[in-house]
DNA sequence: CCTGTTTCTGCAACGGTTTTCATCGGCTAC
DNA sequence: GTAGCCGATGAAAACCGTTGCAGAAACAGG
């Protein structure tokens, strides 16, 4: 029931505020020079750390550069240089008219890809749309605004995506590991977290262990593989009516866990394949009167900032934001300069915290 | 008790990918020119769209870039322009070695931006340091990387946050309305939200109502001026021993909710500074077998994506994120248009849902 | 003193657009 | 027939740095 008051519509406050005084790059490198009695080439030099300059006029030049307030102008430079020192990331984010993902593991990852960048010099340009959507006509790259593109997830078009890396292979990709694709691909191995989580739960004891996730994004397939591969490797028979892989993305998980509930089917663990589905989920359960991890232990995936201090705390195994940020930065930089660069697996760990229950 | 268990090492498995042909801007546009057998100019022209050029002639240049895959090199474009149809949003985003804000209002308020930043053909280059931080030598505005910038938190420092804006007009702040501020300011009234939340409260009947929020944040100090109105209008002393206003950031949240708690302090109500925190006293109260909204009624702030979603959903006081992420575009880029803008106060509105119990 | 090196600096040529100003042909009006 | 105008195009000057190459100055070795 979401009945809706509004209140004070003190309507729209408002302080003029004075027009601005146009602030732009005014200064340039020539009146740079002409302070220091040099050429535009030394003063270049000089500020782009050459060697060859003296080391006197350098400190020169800077002394004048700094108190005249001097930056290079950076379009001139990417002009000249044709790089950019700037990095695109792809992010399918929240879209507020109809439902869409905004998951927390890309805010956390968006945190780790700004430090990494910056740490590199690099700059960041965000952005929702693929540059295949169509209403989209050219891409970063091809324009120069960006030397390389970060994509966060492979999403529903593979064959676009496919497509787009080969002809432009400046490109790192978060995601599964597929084996036709071409392209550099950065994430946890999947399958085996999968595995991981699916066994620790029959380790706990629990015998009947539901999926909750949907196997239409490649990453959350994979992870179904490993759910399945578990109970194989095991001697056990996989119930398929423990899958619940009903489309829907994370705003919707909590609709999702109370369809599950109302199916009738008996579980006393679920695996879920994200950690919002998870708190989403335990929410659910207890909802109905379910007790979390006493009655239903729960594993998610993702190991977000905020699974640790959630409660009950998740037990989840580790996408490893903070490495995986780091490697596609590395791995794209290095691409970017021409070096040969593999695609990386990273190694999978499960966190074992409140939500399962003790071991 | 944070357990960990590491497994399935299999070293970071890799399959070599072929070196990446070098792919950048290279057709240029007297390219084109020659192909059609123009000059320059007009090709210049027909893709920008000016009427000086005769419709079949632009049309013939079209097709020729076109099928060249031909694209405009926007680094010399900007720099001709000196302009760049970018716009710098700074967050303060999450930081994984020491405790950082995570916070979904964030990531939702992005993708707002994004929308409407390309519906207006603007790029958005995204930064977690504010360029008067230190370390950082130059900012975007000045170097002519960005013409504007919004700026998601006034933060601790404000006396810096003014000198900067004092130099550079082209800025939007998001937070509150402190009286001495000359930048341009968009949120909402935090006060009237604070007073809004906390009479509900006191409405459908609740007696000791507490305050939960970190003041050192100029947004949560307004929010807590309007918790004390709330009183003090209805003639109530204010019962200073419910306002918990430890410094903290979402992440902790839940162990001040415990803090709360311990205290042993009376409340049959909360009003949370934000909806994050309201989830986390949620989960708190009820790891203490309290029941909300039967025992405790409970109401956010911020109405992100998920509070409707969450068990039980929120009631919480809507910060209009559709509406103040349009505006903030509107109005820095109608200022950096040189327009003379106003500070804009957004109403406010609270979204009643299941935290605080039926009325 | 002459030659060869080394070290630093300047000249000038880009880089790819946009935009002002001039040009030019054709058309209208007188 | 001529002045004036209009519509379309081109030439060239920015925009602001970077960098290859040449040259100068200083210095060492023979």
């Amino acid at each position: 029931m979401t009945l809706q008051f509004l209140a004070m519509r003190r309507d729209m406050l408002s302080m003029s505020k004075t027009l601005p005084r146009p602030v732009t790059a005014e200064t340039t490198m020539f009146e740079i020079a002409q302070l220091a009695g040099v050429s535009e080439s030394t003063v270049s030099r000089a500020l782009s750390g050459s060697p060859l300059v003296n080391e006197n006029t350098r400190n020169r030049i800077l002394k004048i550069a700094r108190s005249a307030n001097y930056t290079v102008n950076i379009n001139a430079r990417n002009l000249r240089q044709k790089r950019t020192r700037t990095i695109e990331v792809l992010i399918p984010l929240a879209e507020y008219g109809r439902q869409h993902m905004s998951d927390p593991f890309y805010l956390d990852m968006l945190g780790v890809l700004a430090d990494a960048l910056s740490e590199r010099h690099y700059d960041m340009l965000l952005t929702k749309r693929a540059p295949w959507a169509k209403g989209v006509e050219t891409n970063s790259i091809q324009c120069g605004r960006a030397d390389g593109i970060i994509i966060m997830s492979q999403g529903q078009d593979l064959e676009a995506l496919r497509s787009f890396t080969d002809l432009y292979p400046q490109v790192v990709v978060w995601g599964g590991h597929l084996r036709e694709d071409d392209y550099i691909v950065v994430g946890t191995d999947n399958v085996a977290g999968g595995k991981l989580a699916t066994e620790h739960l029959m380790k706990i004891g629990r015998k009947r262990i539901a999926f909750l996730g949907d196997p239409a994004e490649p990453e959350i397939a994979l992870r179904q593989e490993g759910y399945r591969k578990a109970f194989s490797d095991n001697g056990i028979a996989v119930d398929e009516s423990l899958i619940f892989s009903a489309p829907f993305d994370a705003r919707e998980a909590r609709a999702s866990a109370e369809k599950m509930l109302q199916s009738g089917v008996k579980f006393d663990a679920i695996f879920c394949a994200s950690d919002v589905i998870a708190m989403s989920a335990i929410t659910t359960l207890r909802n109905a009167g379910l007790e979390v991890p006493r009655d239903v232990s729960i594993v998610g995936y993702d190991d977000i900032l905020i699974a640790s201090s959630f409660g009950p705390s998740l037990t989840t195994v580790s996408q490893r934001i903070q490495d995986g940020g780091k490697t596609m930065v590395d791995l794209l930089l290095q691409r970017i300069e021409g070096k040969s660069v593999d695609t990386t697996l990273l190694p999978v760990e499960l966190i074992v915290r409140e939500s399962c229950g003790a071991q």
